[in-house]
DNA sequence: GTCTATACCAAGATAGAC
DNA sequence: GTCTATCTTGGTATAGAC
């Protein structure tokens, strides 16, 4: 019998999972799309071809761009979220440095998959409220959990640990995006050892050591001092 | 006599100097606008209504919306290499961490008057090749000029001065831009102390020092490792 | 030299056949 | 559930009056 089954049988009709996996497909495509077009010109054209599949079936999945678009940050930022935390059980190292360096590692590991990627999404995507407080909210959680690091930690000197904490994160982000992104690429190893590096004398070191904090704040420097410029 | 003037009267003409006082406001209301809705959303007809003028108008001064983009950030570019410049000449500080500073305070003063426009300037608008090449020119410019800095200073302890250079360029650069442009925004004599302290304990510190670099490479990290995720 | 009105185009999104 | 064809929108840029 060439056709065996009855028109009865319910067939097995893959509802979900097949959804799931054309989800997939698109959110693939979309990143490469964005990572070489930039968000503007990563059109939903592009994506849907990219795909193989028409832009009417693009458009069954999501509703519009900007939600192809928050998912793919969702994702990361979750990712980068189950990957600190995991760090965080998995092991206890006891020096504060290897602490510095596992955070690190993390952030980067997380961005090199595709870090032109990234650079769209946190550069060109976050317009929309809800993106933006998305964004927000992470990054506040990661500055709140590094400050606690700092607190809890004895080798740590520093007089505000808030803002210690929040320019680590903040470094670390901006630029594990910028030199992994760039076109003279750094190697990652060393990367992370000079950002370590930096960050753990920046962290440690007493202040009034080198390079200390402890000097005499305002000088008289006026905002339009030399240097500057109309413009 | 009402009507003084004869028509054979050259009458005075202003011809450039009030031309040139309306593409001021063009530029000084695209810096608003851009600042406030970003690249894409920054329309040439919001810039012309902001600026009083009509698009027709507009576009009697510059060609294309990226043309006027493309004068905003060279302006901007120029500023902050006048003011290294101007910094370079005038004083000579013989510790390490005073160039260190001049040159944090640079950059922190080119972007006081707006940091808003500054982020949309570096991430959103460089689509086009001509500005792209400008960016890319004086960051390695600067680059450069660090590093020379770097190996000219006998404080300085770093293996690798390029790298070290890029690093701290970028750090200045980015760090800066975010932190200042951000909600709950930080004391910039406070930022900058805090990034002087980091960069010139990185770059001093001798290697092997705490937080040293001199750790063995390589312990057998591979890309996906512990914390990646597919995404 | 400034304006209004509009042509033109690209991209997002939808309708309706299959 | 997927497609093609098309509608809609909004933004850049221009034409032509004044």
């Amino acid at each position: 019998m060439t056709t065996g089954r009855r028109g009865l049988q319910p067939r097995k009709q893959p509802r979900q999972a097949r959804a799931e996996l054309t989800r997939q497909r698109i959110l693939t495509a979309a990143a490469h799309v964005f990572a070489e077009y930039g968000y503007a010109a990563g059109t939903t054209n592009r994506i849907a071809e990219r795909a193989r599949i028409s832009i009417g079936s693009l458009y069954q999945y999501y509703p519009n761009k900007d939600a192809i678009l928050a998912e793919l940050l969702t994702r990361h930022l979750d990712a980068g979220g189950d990957a600190i935390r995991s760090r965080q059980n998995e092991e206890q190292p006891d020096s504060f440095e290897e602490i510095i360096r596992g955070f690190v590692r993390a952030v980067i590991e997380n961005h090199l998959d595709d870090p032109q990627l990234l650079r769209v999404m946190m550069e060109h995507g976050p317009r929309s409220p809800e993106l933006f407080e998305k964004i927000t909210r992470h990054e506040r959680d990661r500055v709140v959990y590094t400050q606690e690091l700092l607190e809890r930690h004895p080798e740590v000197r520093v007089e505000d640990t808030h803002v210690a904490a929040r320019l680590v994160v903040s470094t670390v982000e901006l630029i594990v995006h910028q030199l992994i992104a760039a076109p003279g690429s750094i190697d990652t190893t060393r990367l992370e050892n000079e950002l370590v590096a930096m960050l753990t004398r920046y962290v440690t070191a007493a202040p009034g050591g080198a390079g200390g904090v402890e000097r005499p704040r305002d000088e008289g420097r006026a905002p339009g001092g030399p240097g500057a410029r109309p413009s």
